[in-house]
DNA sequence: CCGATTACCTGCACGC
DNA sequence: TGCGTGCAGGTAATCG
């Protein structure tokens, strides 16, 4: 579900209720979600405070006083929220909910915060989400951290850092928007949207984007600022809801209602009334409008 | 190097 | 109501 606007949604809800908050009990539901939970999951997690919520790309990063850091990927369908517990979350008596629309919350997490006591409950049907504990100084280190990109909201990320990037790949835009390694962060929905705002063909060349001296073009530029501009727009929006992504408060995103051409297959394209078109691409479904996108 | 395919897992929309 | 099919926001391995 989530890219990162959804993430940086959820870790801005996060932090107001959990920074400074210190962890009480832990429960796992099971032994991992799409890797097992490193070892003494919870025990190293219990007792800790939680100094600051961070994120890298679409990586939640949860900052302990232990100096250890928890990295959370929510993958297609994980999604925290924050349930307020009362006094019952530090005394360990919290209940593991079990009707039927809970049975895919794997982990619990009770918490005394500066509001009182809360639980933190991480729901993910496809368990494709994943969590593990990593030193802080380990973390740039850490094998789903290493390899990421430039993040496309740092002031390093424009049109010529971009063509940067791109410089000789034979892939289309579009493939290339989606490799973690190069931009990170972005997924099938704002790859689609960024395309198309910058007026930007999904199968043009990703190589294009520099001359043959390596200088960023114009169609560079546009891409870049139209990339930044999306996902902005996206946070402030409080991210995309489209199948059940919910802020941590609980609220649905509204971006959704915004989308130009994803998920809009044979809708007039808002620029030019020309029909969205969809396309697989690198086995992903691709929205974009042929007439006005070149 | 690159793209397509498959896999991981569950839920849901849809057609019949 | 039930069943089969295809598709879904992500990442990774494998095969030509």
């Amino acid at each position: 579900m989530p890219e990162l606007p959804e993430v940086e949604t959820v870790r801005r809800g996060l932090a107001d209720a959990l920074t400074g908050a210190r962890i009480g009990q832990v429960r796992t539901n099971r032994r991992g979600l799409r890797y097992p939970f490193p070892a003494r999951f919870a025990s190293r997690l219990k007792g800790r405070r939680i100094d600051s919520i961070g994120r890298r790309a679409k990586y939640l990063l949860f900052f302990l006083d232990s100096g250890e850091v928890l990295l959370a990927h929510l993958g297609m369908s994980g999604s925290f929220r924050v349930v307020r517990g009362g006094s019952e979350a530090m005394a360990g008596r919290f209940r593991f909910p079990r009707s039927k629309a809970q049975t895919h919350d794997h982990v619990v997490i009770a918490a005394e915060g500066a509001k009182g006591g809360l639980f933190v409950i991480y729901n993910d049907p496809r368990r494709f989400g994943f969590m593990d504990l990593v030193a802080a100084g380990e973390l740039e280190r850490h094998p789903r951290i290493a390899g990421l990109g430039i993040e496309p909201l740092s002031d390093a990320f424009d049109g010529t850092a971009l063509a940067r990037l791109f410089a000789g790949r034979s892939t289309p835009l579009k493939s290339a928007l989606l490799d973690q390694r190069l931009v990170a962060g972005i997924g099938n929905i704002y790859a689609c949207e960024a395309l198309w705002q910058a007026r930007l063909a999904p199968q043009r060349n990703a190589g294009g984007l520099a001359t043959a001296s390596g200088k960023a073009t114009t169609a560079a530029h546009r891409l870049a600022r139209e990339i930044r501009d999306v996902l902005a727009r996206a946070i402030a929006a409080g991210g995309s809801t489209l199948h059940d992504f919910r802020q941590a408060d609980g609220e649905p995103g509204n971006f959704q209602s915004d989308f130009s051409v994803y998920g809009r297959e044979g809708d007039p394209c808002p620029r030019c009334g020309g029909a969205i078109r969809r396309v697989a691409q690198s086995g992903r479904s691709t929205f974009h409008c042929p007439t006005c996108q070149r």
